[in-house]
RNA sequence: GUGGGCGUGGUCGAGGGGUUAAGACGCCAGGUUGUGGCCCUGGAGAUCGAGGGUUCGAUUCCCUCCGCUCACCCCA
């Protein structure tokens, strides 16, 4: 038996309310804030990311899925959302256009994990990309516009955790004073700490063995380490952030996992306590779209899970409604009248929009009962006494009455139940 | 890559070394001659995840594998 390869799901009709509740709550979001959509390749080079992610990082070491295609080019499914959006910047020459860029998409990404509660290896990410302006008023809105989106959903109680990481100029001092901290403690660190110790030792500020001690919690501080400009920045960003009354907690242990980010990073949890608890997480990536091959240009932007943002949904009782409208039934006796119910379902269609389907070959009570069971609103009952009269009775399913019409005034009568 | 939990019809879920392997939901049919939702009756549907071992006998005990799931790592 075949079944769905690990770590992807069948997203399941009863399940579609929340997905298109929320594409669509998150959408108007974006767009509330001048956003426009853009949709890029679910596969590129597989140098694109190696290069924008980081050939160090974990998502690109042994995450990514790589292969060659037909024709010999080595291709990956986007692993994220971000590296892609620049590449299309760059490649529309979208510098012309007024900057900053702005930019949103709702996408399948692919990483190879280990499945487990709120992780997928096909999941869907909602983002946002600022491109072209590295003003402090444009890491504000993107934060504001993360805060408006979790609202859309109605998730309330999300806690922004904040920080900045400088600039790259600023990071070599930065992890000197990280080295010379955890140094004294080289020995207690396993050896995946070890080797981050040396190429990226940032990362051990979030390794969660090391959380508890003593030894990560006085560990120097990346705001402390900021150049002149990335500090004016991250000043006037916390000023802007205290100024609006937006809420935030610093968090100085927050680094990203992902190479090109710069300056602020950020991420959003729920209260609720838990893993894979970041619901959408960011930052400013001001190196990323010269990395790939562009002009230096300054970004910033987020991407949230659905998957996620779903679970959270489900767990505070969210009922979203429904879009799928109440269909009709199409019913019949004889051979002669099925036909006619086929006829009359296209024609009550196309005048009126609403679902019609023809009800499986049963006896009349057997379509009658299901037509209650997929929820019908209404049912039309075409039979031989109705085909001499050249009319058809319509029952609507709710009250239960029923009245004989004149063909040509089916849809009426179903437009009548409908109010 | 590492560790824990779990695998019985479509779903949920009893059971237990020898049984026709419960029950519920769902599905199909019927409850007279053309009418639903409730109710009643009947029916279809399970090599009890796979392979091996112990045993006279295993779905039940043991081992391995596979799958699902949760957690670690990391991430959305």
């Amino acid at each position: 038996m075949h079944r769905a390869p690990r770590g992807t799901a069948d997203i399941l009709p009863e399940q579609q309310r929340f997905w298109e509740f929320a594409r669509t709550a998150l959408a108007a979001a974006a767009q509330s804030f001048g956003y426009a959509r853009i949709d890029t390749p679910i596969f590129e080079d597989a140098a694109l990311f190696a290069r924008a992610v980081g050939e160090e990082t974990d998502v690109v070491q042994k995450e990514m899925y790589r292969f060659l295609d037909r024709g010999g080019q080595e291709v990956t499914l986007r692993p994220e959302g971000t590296a892609a959006v620049c590449r299309a910047y760059i490649e529309h020459g979208m510098q012309n256009l007024p900057l900053p860029v702005r930019l949103y998409y709702v996408c399948p990404m692919f990483r190879y994990d280990r499945p487990q509660a709120g992780r997928f290896r096909q999941f869907h990410q909602f983002g946002v990309e600022a491109i072209g302006d590295s003003d402090a008023a444009v890491d504000l809105e993107v934060l504001q516009l993360a805060a408006a989106s979790m609202e859309r959903l109605g998730l309330g109680e999300m806690t922004l955790a904040l920080n900045s990481i400088g600039d790259a100029e600023d990071r070599p001092r930065y992890a000197a004073a990280l080295r010379e901290h955890f140094r004294p403690h080289l020995a207690h660190l396993g050896q995946d700490d070890r080797r981050r110790f040396e190429t990226n030792p940032l990362r051990l500020l979030d390794s969660k063995e090391l959380a508890d001690e003593s030894f990560t919690a006085s560990a120097p501080r990346s705001a402390d380490y900021l150049g002149d400009a990335a500090r004016a920045h991250w000043e006037e960003l916390l000023g802007s952030l205290d100024a609006l009354g937006v809420p935030y907690r610093l968090d100085h242990t927050l680094v990203r996992g992902l190479d090109y980010y710069t300056r602020t990073v950020f991420e959003v949890h729920p209260a609720r306590e838990g893993g894979q608890s970041a619901v959408c997480a960011g930052g400013r990536y001001d190196g990323l779209i010269a990395e790939i091959g562009g002009r230096p240009t300054p970004g910033i932007g987020f991407a949230a899970g659905i998957e996620r943002l779903i679970l959270n949904m489900r767990e505070q009782g969210a009922e979203p409604p429904d879009a799928a409208a109440a269909p009709l039934v199409a019913a019949y006796r004889g051979a002669r009248a099925k036909t006619e119910a086929a006829r009359l379902a296209a024609r009550v269609r196309s005048a009126t929009g609403a679902p019609v389907v023809v009800a499986p070959e049963r006896s009349l009570k057997g379509q009658l009962r299901y037509a209650s069971a997929v929820g019908a609103r209404g049912v039309f009952i075409l039979g031989d006494a109705e085909l001499e009269r050249g009319a058809v009775a319509y029952r609507d399913m709710a009250t239960g009455e029923q009245q004989e019409v004149p063909v040509e005034q089916a849809e009426d009568a179903a437009r009548r139940s409908q109010a």
